[in-house]
DNA sequence: CCATTAAGAGTGT
DNA sequence: ACACTCTTAATGG
């Protein structure tokens, strides 16, 4: 996949000051780049293209570094029991993806696959820590992001092992709507039917079937693989009338 | 461009 | 969970 990197005339403009002129707002390394220890970041970053269905993060394989992806669309996905695929989160534009292997892991506890074509911003983890204890701030942010994702994936057990599978693909259809963006009322984040079990943790055949029966009582529009939700109050009334509504 | 095939959606048991 | 039908997307000549 560093293949990729060979063909680098489209941003060339990007080479010579990756991080400063990037549009990512909600980069934790755009956000210090004032520090002049994030300029040795800036030069050994490594854009990455990452084409639909690539995995560019192997579960189990040692850690490296890690990513942020600067455009595109994610699935974080871990092997469950049987071999099944549960999908941890999906990522958007400015997400950090890797980070649970960053700490003290020798390897990643998960594995990253591309729903659309991406772009990846690659760093080193030796240089990642080195920088991190001598930008303040940056540690601050990246404290603030791993206290965040700890309070997400602990609303997550509640919701997996307490709702219901009509909440629990509620829950999944009102994440997605939050997270990604919608034109004329669809989201534009395609899943498989699939994919939607296999985050709300349950079959392919219950989610069809709730998505069939959520249209009949027109909460749920569905064309196809396009998934829009008319009144995103309404369904959010159908899971909290007995949980607490957490937007993460 | 059309035809064949594969993949995914939907439904009943 | 499985088997089956139907629809849609992908492939190839």
């Amino acid at each position: 996949m560093l293949s990729h990197l060979k063909h680098k005339t489209e941003h060339i403009k990007a080479i010579d000051s990756p991080c400063a002129i990037c549009t990512n707002h909600n980069c934790l390394i755009r956000k210090n780049v004032h520090f002049p220890e994030i300029s040795k970041l800036m030069e050994a970053r490594k854009e990455i293209k990452c084409k639909k269905g690539q995995q560019f993060i192997m579960e189990g394989a040692s850690v490296t570094g890690l990513f942020f992806l600067l455009e595109g669309k994610v699935k974080v996905i871990r092997t469950g029991l049987n071999g099944k695929e549960q999908i941890v989160r999906f990522a958007t534009k400015g997400e950090i993806i890797g980070h649970r292997g960053f700490s003290t892991e020798e390897t990643y506890p998960i594995s990253a696959i591309a729903l659309v074509d991406c772009t990846l911003c690659y760093f080193s983890k030796e240089l990642l820590q080195t920088i991190l204890k001598k930008c303040p701030t940056l540690t601050y942010d990246f404290m603030l992001f791993y206290a965040n994702e700890l309070n997400r994936s602990e609303v997550r057990v509640k919701t997996l092992s307490q709702m219901t599978v009509r909440e629990r693909v509620i829950d999944t259809l009102l994440y997605i709507n939050r997270k990604f963006e919608q034109t004329k009322g669809f989201s534009t984040l395609l899943l498989s039917r699939r994919e939607y079990a296999d985050y709300a943790g349950t079959t392919e055949e219950q989610v069809i079937r709730m998505f069939s029966s959520l249209k009949k009582d027109g909460l749920l529009v569905v064309k196809g693989k396009r998934i829009g939700i008319p009144n995103v109050e309404l369904l959010k009334k159908e899971i909290s009338e007995h949980n607490f509504y957490f937007d993460n």
